[in-house]
RNA sequence: GGCGGCGUAGCUCAGGUGGUUAGAGCGACGGUCUCAUAAUCCGUAGGUCGUUGGUUCGAGUCCAACCGCCGCCA
């Protein structure tokens, strides 16, 4: 019996289409899943959708569908987008599946058997976007988590004796420190825990798309009580079929469950109490990821900047993407992704780097040696040399080893590549070509020793790295004359298993150096999507996720997403004038609750007065902006803003990594005074 | 407000339990080779290690305060 390894990412909400964040997430997981079947373990990777919910049951009545032909679409959209990534899931699990929805009810049922569920009465602000009951605010008040308005409740709900947990969970946090990483997210956990638990309401009576409380149907189960569920109904939990309770006892207890920052409260306080209240073993591990920025923002939809994993597939393909994630940012904090530290990072490590070896190498081998893996000499033709970088692979296969079983994604790579440089430098001082030009047994020797030792450390980056970008590695043993890179068993790669007289495959370059006009085609692609969107669902905002953040203004970020009229970026005098620029007066000034950096003002322009939303919260005190000019973009569209409607954009100079600073004249001008 | 974290070269980051001239990669600049994907390789870039105090023979590395950024507080 192999040793097994469950791992699962957490199951996307089919309120928004897949971008890259999400493909983040995955990608980490295929590529910790794919290296544990290299190294031998019966792996099983989950991934899914959650598709229960109000706020789904509300965007379907918006867009004139069902909710299961709303989920049914989106579902498989994630779908396949991994397909198309070549992710190696196992299952992929949707939580309106019947498979699903019966052993749900199933876990609900042995939680209260074991008498932790009770009835009871709720009564106040519920916030239909988070499906979250806010009682810190009383009624009429927004949601203090995303300022959308709350709603007021009377329910008879079905309480979780979440209070009865919290020693227990203390304890495991303690006994097991590894149960939450990084460590950040465990001491936020514990200090939540430690103030206090108090029981969690788990069912919902006032919608009905959801999984049915049994016996009592006019209730339906708690959406992330339901959504956490899938990471043991996936594998048959609760199913009265013999094969499945033999694959549940087999994979449970997961070893991985990788998460985003996001949803750590959720993965480590609910889940092992309802676990624990289930009399269920616990997962080993949860690993929360940090998030993937746009340029300094976050990437969500409200915002208007995201990047479509797609279009990164269409230029540069899967592995850059891989790579990219992985190597560019430290897995558990926040990254940042532009196209052009991806370009930047393709061409310098992909191309330049381990592709550019790879050609070096086996055109010498196949130029000199008609494409047969040539004999490393141990004697007179050796030199320390060929030893160093002999000495320099073990190293490596060890180091990449502890760094990736640390999921230290970054420093794994950059491991790895420090062979890829030394290869590099190694060939340079042993001058091959030199070598190859002399016909005496000491050159040919020499020659041979040379390139065995460059093509077999190149095997060993290769095995190393295929995890994350199986496909160009798998090209690039091919090329080798190896076989399946997939099959080979990682844990006994060592110095030394290239075999003299292996055959090569043909040569081809297996990362062809993007040029400039990537970046071009890229963000040109985001564009065209962004305004397709645009047009295909004009009210969009209704179900769209993330965090707010401060633009002045609420205009949407500055990101691929502007529009360029023509190729050089340059506007006519029509383009600009289409800006209605005015001048106006601000009469109310006044901080937005639970925003940081917005102010919420009223501002005079002549013929009307108008509010708008503006992100200079942190350089502008309110009172002192009551009475101020300043310039408005009378004509943009409307916008919410924290649950505030914003009717144009105040001007202001935003300097890259400063504070907004208002536009104001020198000279007097009268309200509503455009500007041209 | 309470708790926690972060602030090191243009950029992204390393720098267990304090100890020689503070490191890497990328970018930039100059040079080199020619097997290779105008790739490689070599050299250069001198950053008050957020600020100010303190502990110490000696502090990015410990302590305090402050400034800035961020996360959690159902």
């Amino acid at each position: 019996m192999s040793r097994k390894f469950y791992i699962t990412t957490p199951i996307y909400y089919v309120n928004a289409r897949p971008h890259i964040g999400h493909a983040y997430t995955t990608i980490a997981c295929d590529t910790i899943a794919r290296r544990q079947r290299m190294l031998g373990a019966d792996t099983f990777f989950l991934t899914g959708t959650d598709e229960h919910g109000q706020k789904i049951e509300r965007a379907a009545q918006a867009a004139g569908k069902t909710p299961q032909e709303l989920t049914n679409e989106v579902s498989a959209a994630f779908r396949s987008l991994w397909d198309r990534m070549g992710i190696t899931y196992d299952d992929y699990i949707r939580t309106t599946e019947d498979r699903h929805k019966l052993r749900v009810q199933e876990l609900f049922r042995r939680i209260r058997n074991n008498g932790y569920i009770y009835k009871g009465t709720y009564t106040g602000q519920y916030c239909v976007y988070d499906e979250l009951y806010v009682d810190a605010v009383g009624p009429g008040a927004d949601c203090p988590e995303c300022g959308r308005p709350t709603e007021t409740v009377h329910e008879e709900n079905y309480f979780f004796k979440l209070s009865a947990f919290e020693d227990k969970l203390l304890r495991l946090y303690t006994d097991q420190p590894d149960f939450i990483r990084p460590e950040t997210r465990r001491n936020e956990v514990m200090s939540f825990v430690r103030s206090g638990l108090r029981d969690l309401s788990i069912s919902r009576s006032t919608f009905s798309w959801g999984i049915l409380v049994p016996d009592d149907p006019k209730h339906v189960i708690y959406v992330w009580l339901d959504a956490l569920a899938n990471y043991i109904t996936a594998i048959g939990f609760g199913s009265p079929d013999q094969a499945d309770q033999q694959k549940f006892e087999k994979y449970w207890p997961a070893d991985l469950q990788m998460i985003g920052k996001e949803i750590v409260r959720f993965h480590c306080v609910y889940w092992p109490a309802f676990l624990m209240a289930a009399g269920l073993a616990l997962p080993h591990g949860i690993m929360a990821h940090g998030w993937l920025l746009f340029e300094e923002n976050k990437m969500s939809k409200s915002r208007g900047n995201i990047v479509r994993a797609e279009t990164i597939l269409d230029v540069l393909g899967a592995d850059a993407l891989r790579y990219f994630l992985l190597r560019e940012i430290v897995f558990g904090q926040d990254g940042s992704f532009s196209f052009d530290a991806l370009v930047q990072r393709y061409n310098a490590d992909l191309a330049n780097g381990l592709g550019n070896l790879a050609s070096r190498t086996l055109t010498m081998i196949a130029r000199y040696f008609r494409s047969e893996v040539p004999y490393p000499s141990h004697t007179a033709a050796r030199r320390p040399a060929d030893d160093a970088i002999a000495d320099l692979s073990r190293k490596t296969i060890s180091e990449c080893h502890t760094l990736f079983d640390q999921y230290q994604f970054s420093r794994a790579l950059e491991t790895a590549w420090g062979l890829v440089a030394a290869v590099d430098k190694y060939i340079v001082e042993n001058e091959p070509w030199a070598l190859g030009e002399k016909q005496d047994e000491e050159s040919r020797a020499r020659l041979g020793t040379v390139l065995y030792t460059s093509a077999e450390a190149l095997r060993i980056v290769t095995a190393l790295a295929h995890p994350v970008i199986p496909d160009s590695t798998t090209k690039i043993w091919a090329q080798l004359g190896l076989g399946e890179t997939k099959k080979f068993p990682l844990s006994e790669l060592k110095w030394g298993q290239l075999h003299l007289g292996t055959k090569l495959g043909n040569v081809q370059a297996v990362f062809p150096r993007a040029d400039k006009t990537a970046i071009e085609r890229m963000q040109k692609m985001e564009e065209r999507d962004a305004s397709a969107a645009t047009e295909a669902q004009p009210a969009a905002g209704s179900a769209s996720g993330g965090t707010f953040a401060a633009q002045v203004g609420g205009a949407p970020a500055t990101s691929a997403r502007s529009a360029v009229s023509s190729s050089d970026g340059k506007i006519s005098i029509d383009d600009f004038a289409k800006i209605d620029l005015r001048v106006g007066q601000i009469r109310v000034a006044e901080r937005v609750k639970g925003a940081d950096k917005l102010l919420r003002l009223e501002v005079d322009i002549g013929t009307e007065v108008r509010q708008v939303v503006a992100g200079i919260a942190e350089t502008y005190e309110p009172d002192s902006l009551i009475g101020r000019k300043v310039v408005i973009v009378a004509n943009l569209a409307p916008r919410k803003l924290r649950g505030l409607e914003s009717n144009g954009m105040i001007v202001a100079a935003s300097p890259e990594g400063g504070k907004p600073v208002l536009c104001s004249f020198l000279e007097d001008v009268p309200m509503g005074t455009r500007l041209k």
